[in-house]
DNA sequence: GGGGGAGTCGTCCTTTCGGACGATGCGGCG
DNA sequence: CGCCGCATCGTCCGAAAGGACGACTCCCCC
């Protein structure tokens, strides 16, 4: 039997996961948990074979599903982490592998894909969904766009609004240097405007 | 007895309402939905009294829950119509109750204030989660920053990178269109720039 | 001591954006 | 009915942005 603890701030899905995991008899919900700090709480208490963990909980609680995960991970004994989440942004996908991971869903994957990561997780495989994988392949392939801290400088005064020589005039610099620092932001994160770069960074977590 | 269609994307979803449904004894859930053409196919053969509505249905679906809301409303004898989704961004709530929503909830909704609204809406009253009802009280007071529905629509793909002629593309409308809408926004945010326009908006809680 | 990346600055040129007009049709509202 | 907001389309023009070169300092690292 495969002991499971449910971390998602909704109720609707946690009632959902609950369910489709009723309808398994070798998965066993022993826990749920509508907060990351519960989630850490239910695993010590359960000692569950595996987490299925929300990255996203409400502006409630400050603490995220990698923080959780982070803490999870580091107990002794610790069971695998599945993430279950809604978005596949580099930088929540990033996150929770970092986090210790073993396995990152959406949720809108079908049941069976579910099931399947679940007892993957608790065989101790790592389960990624195709697009997932798809998109950590080509993050490998794509050189990692890290922005240096003077671009990042740049590109939250272009952000918020600022024009050119505006930023030029608020980081001491010429214009012509402002658009350089652009230029390069650019091609490192594969747009070709201002507001496009703005985009792409907040997606990555480069940007809050 | 409540007859209730329930149409979400996610698998998961959809069990966790008709699990949480299933333990009230004055509702029943008659059909689900995964997609806007399945939610109003659903409505048109099985007449419920209430449509529980997603309005993000995944990239597969070009519809989106407005579009099946504003369908499902314009039928005879049409059901009320129940938004449930885990945004609360202007753009969504004007858009679900222009398309003719009678309630607006989110996913993390604690369930009885889910059921509560099912059985409002199933008499004919609106529910409205508190904290949209607060957003849109909000906007009443400072109606100055209003951006209208196709504004938003235009600032959420020039917010996403696109420039003006492919913002054009995607609306089917002329690059002047576009640009007027753009002049629009910029006089009633007070900003002369999209970069800038995007920041204002995001700042009042416009775009998310 | 010779890369190489980051940061700085420059010029030339094209495209895009934004401002300033105007104009039409539609719908609501007093 | 007229007025007004919204959405649509148009032209003209100046300003901003972006691409394509080059070039000069640091500074780190092999």
């Amino acid at each position: 039997m495969i002991r499971i603890v449910v971390a998602d701030d909704h109720p609707i899905v946690r009632a959902g996961l609950i369910a489709l995991f009723g309808l398994e008899d070798d998965i066993e919900v022993v826990a749920e948990a509508a907060t990351p700090d519960e989630a850490v709480a239910a695993t010590v208490h359960k000692n569950p074979d595996v987490v299925l963990m929300d990255l996203q909980f409400g502006a409630r609680s400050r603490a995220t599903g990698a923080d959780a995960t982070r803490r999870i991970r580091a107990l002794d004994a610790a069971p695998y982490v599945l993430v279950l989440t809604n978005y596949d942004s580099d930088a929540d996908i990033l996150g929770a592998v970092e986090a210790g991971a073993s396995g990152y869903l959406l949720k809108d994957a079908p049941p069976h894909e579910l099931i399947a990561a679940v007892r993957a997780a608790a065989a101790g495989e790592s389960a990624l969904a195709p697009v997932i994988a798809s998109r950590l392949l080509s993050r490998m392939r794509a050189p990692q766009a890290s922005l240096s801290s003077r671009e990042i400088e740049v590109l939250e005064l272009v952000a918020s609004g600022r024009s050119n020589t505006e930023v030029a005039g608020d980081l001491f610099v010429s214009e012509t240097t402002v658009k350089s620092h652009l230029a390069h932001i650019f091609t490192k994160l594969g747009v070709s405007s201002r507001t496009a770069a703005v985009s792409a960074a907040r997606t990555r977590g480069i940007l809050r």
